[in-house]
DNA sequence: ACAGTAAATAATAATTGCTCCTAATTACAA
DNA sequence: TTGTAATTAGGAGCAATTATTATTTACTGT
């Protein structure tokens, strides 16, 4: 989900306490790729993030981009979002917002819910060890993918 | 899920239903692929599946082990469940339940919960297409790696 | 401000998880 | 029983992620 830029740096100054207390280094590396997480609405993979930082950072690495979202992903800053045959996809994590998976396109969609952003977390759960959060995922196909059908089955006519 | 005896028996004439409807064939091959996932209780990953193959048909390939897999979840006998830095782990169909994911050991545990079964897919998801399932998780950290973190705590005293 | 040091990075090799390709085999319809 | 289209085994191939290592950099204490 896509951050402001006052809540970006907000998140950045978090960072950089969450860093010196966990004894890690604030490198312009980490920094970056935070930004650009944080600044896309698109659940970006690796990958994705790796190509957008050439431009800025022509040196970077693959893998230091695979190891700075880690590290984001444990300090709790980053979700990960896993697809069917697909990368892991990571997200800033902002208020509470859900997922919805299109299970023919892949791609994820945002949405926004009360009663499953305040479900609490059940007693059986709890059960089960210590318990962090509760995510809801709802699987479907997407208004896109519909529109495609609609037109291939147009065609075969 | 694990399931009973007569279960999975009941859900083999389905498959062998739903095959004559897809026009596709019936094969050892599936069959025991179903019974052993259907017989699990650990939601077992294709290569797991893949050993536990191997001792009654040594021939089995892995490959035949993933199409398989990714068939019957196509027919809806399957479900699938992610895990981070790992592979797809497979999961029998029977009465809801959820799973709680340990993000220490990779671990998925099941639990039951009424409330979060009978949860209904909300307007803001049905806004982004057409849905088919709703699922919930819970992250945490399981019994056993509390109990090992509590062993390591007292090594260092 | 500066030097020492432990951590992080870049580059690349290696590994893992999964899928594709092809020839041989098999389930099923007629 | 036979024909044939689907399925299989086996291995090659591919894409995503992680490990290795030499070099560079951020932070600590002076």
């Amino acid at each position: 989900m896509k951050l402001t830029g006052s809540q970006i740096k907000k998140q950045l100054d978090e960072f950089q306490k969450a860093a010196k207390i966990a004894g890690i280094k604030v490198t312009p590396q980490r920094l970056t790729i935070y930004k650009i997480v944080a600044s896309s609405d698109s659940h970006p993979t690796a990958e994705e993030v790796y190509q957008a930082l050439k431009a800025g950072m022509p040196t970077i690495s693959l893998d230091t981009v695979y190891r700075t979202l880690w590290i984001l992903t444990d300090l709790g800053f980053l979700h990960t979002v896993y697809q069917p045959r697909g990368s892991v996809r990571f997200d800033a994590i902002t208020n509470k917002h859900h997922h919805f998976f299109c299970i023919r396109c892949f791609k994820i969609r945002d949405f926004e819910n009360s009663v499953l952003s305040s479900l609490p977390i059940p007693r059986e759960a709890e059960e089960c060890g210590r318990t962090i959060s509760l995510r809801v995922e709802v699987q479907g196909i997407c208004e896109e993918c519909l529109k495609e059908d609609l037109t291939k089955i147009k065609d075969k006519e």
